[in-house]
DNA sequence: CATAGGACCTGTAGTAACTATAGGTTCAAG
DNA sequence: CTTGAACCTATAGTTACTACAGGTCCTATG
């Protein structure tokens, strides 16, 4: 639900509304991921309707398996004018790639893990299959 | 009987043999996965059968993406008298569910992205169904 | 109005599993 | 005997946070 006013928020506020940790957007704000906001008398940090915005992207890229490097350069598509569309689909296509990679290799990995895990009966440890497995050497 | 052991190997080569990092050889034995080698005279690293055995292990087992502390453990039960094969196993399976379900959400994330890629035509950025998708709010 | 205590502040260190660098020593070939 | 590759130690950097410690601010209640 946004309000039209949306009342400016502490960074516990913000943080409860994103469903992230306070210190994880002070991280952002260091590391120049978020913009810095302002901050009260006491110097407290203030937020507004645009930091929500960033970092409710961030966390949503993050959730897609974006890395911070992968997102920033995603921001500067989005802050530069000009930028094609075509250009964030193929920072999106190199992301998906990878993601199919790590798919594969997850899965030859499941193949191996699941035969020895089903090779191993009742012996003791010297017989075992998956640590006979583990010594042999590699070619 | 006189044994004639293999020849005794360099950090170098022992990288070399396993298709590792010599750093990664030093770190291990930083950090105790692997044991303390002797020394030559001036002080550098032999390394002797045992321990091309162990170095082995613990980089097939990374490969099939346990952690260090898995291999750790693995180790005490290779190394400890009277440990069952069941434990191995054990280890083995919970391993390998986590395995499932990284594989699970990386499928997952595999469907949005290629959707979203998919869905990205050619306009410009400011109406890139991926850009919009990523600052939508999240419920 | 005073005060308690929760929320905030900065700065630093820790996590996993290495990798990379700097600055120095040893070894083996020519 | 000299050169330079390979070795040594120690430290810092990587990713994306998380977890303190020690102090300040804000706000609700008595």
């Amino acid at each position: 639900m946004i309000e039209v006013d949306m009342p400016l928020l502490k960074i516990g506020a913000l943080a409860e509304r994103i469903g992230c940790k306070v210190e994880t957007i002070r991280y952002y704000e260091a590391i120049g991921i978020l913009p810095k906001p302002g901050r009260s008398e006491g110097g407290q940090r203030i937020y507004n309707r645009d930091h929500l915005k960033r970092l409710n992207f961030v966390r949503r890229a993050r959730n897609l398996g974006f890395t911070l490097d992968e997102v920033r350069a995603l921001f500067r598509l989005v802050d530069e004018k000009g930028h094609s569309c075509a250009e964030v689909r193929a920072l999106g296509r190199a992301h998906l790639d990878g993601v199919r990679a790590r798919i594969a290799d997850l899965a030859a990995l499941e193949a191996v893990l699941e035969k020895l895990v089903q090779d191993c009966a009742g012996g003791t440890v010297p017989e075992c299959p998956i640590i006979e497995a583990l010594f042999r050497e590699a070619d």
